[in-house]
DNA sequence: TTAAGTGCAAAGGCTTTGCGGTGCC
DNA sequence: GGCACCGCAAAGCCTTTGCACTTAA
């Protein structure tokens, strides 16, 4: 949390109660949560804050590297609360995400064509598959 | 073009002279196209045929396999015309998709706590970075 | 003090839905 | 002839923008 402030800060960012609360419940949720999955999640505590603060805010701090938005198939934009290089399985029924590590494609290098023709950034491995509830839900239905 | 004729007649879908066009469209473009994009592609060439024809149809080839939905950082869905498994580099700037093909990429395993949560369908290299031409454009506004 | 941030409201994109008319099978 | 499909229009999301008020620095 003091870091957090001490980014702002160096960034030139003002630290209002705003960015303080939907930073913590950032902190709070190991999920991707869209704008209005972090905007739900604080009508409760904080009820007077609006939709277009959490939006902006969370499009601020991805830009500033606090967060980062995902890659995603459809709907709203997905943020990622772990700026950790990582990897992503989607479910390609409910849209659910689920992290994962793995050295060796960490370690994977781009092809040469590739780095002569972009500056990379960095590269994640994305998995598509049906999740257990999903496959289950499936089943019931059949 | 026979075997896509085959593949609508199999799956139960009509042949009309809207699909026959899209799907040309689509195997002349090596893009990821957007439905606007391929709407605006064919306005010269199928001056009657309708926004809303051209994206439903789209969706119908992505649900039958014809092409593919394609992940995005944001703005509209993106279709894929590459079926077979291949790879991804997303300029981060200008959101221009580049295909890549990596037998060593391909032939990753996924993790067994990947595999026990989710069936898996398959996976993807995606590659975030700068083009070359955005990298330029970025030198000369400096 | 003042520039940045917030909240509200409206506008803008893109996607989805409903429905009457049309045309493939 | 029936049912899927097309085109049009409207509605629905989500995101972006503009502006006046507030507030952190």
């Amino acid at each position: 949390m003091e870091r957090f402030i001490d980014r702002c800060r160096q960034e030139g960012l003002k630290v209002t109660p705003q960015r303080i609360a939907i930073y913590q419940v950032l902190m709070g949720s190991r999920n991707h949560p869209s704008a209005d999955t972090v905007y739900r999640e604080m009508t409760g505590t904080h009820p007077t804050i609006s939709f277009d603060t959490v939006n902006r805010t969370l499009l601020t701090f991805a830009g500033i590297g606090v967060i980062n938005t995902v890659e995603s198939y459809s709907g709203s934009r997905r943020f990622d609360t772990e700026t950790e290089p990582h990897h992503h399985v989607h479910c390609v029924k409910c849209g659910r995400i689920s992290d994962f590590n793995d050295l060796e494609i960490d370690a994977l290098k781009v092809p040469e064509r590739i780095t002569r023709e972009f500056d990379i950034i960095g590269h994640r491995m994305v998995v598509s598959g049906i999740c257990t509830e999903c496959g289950k839900k499936m089943m019931r239905d059949k």
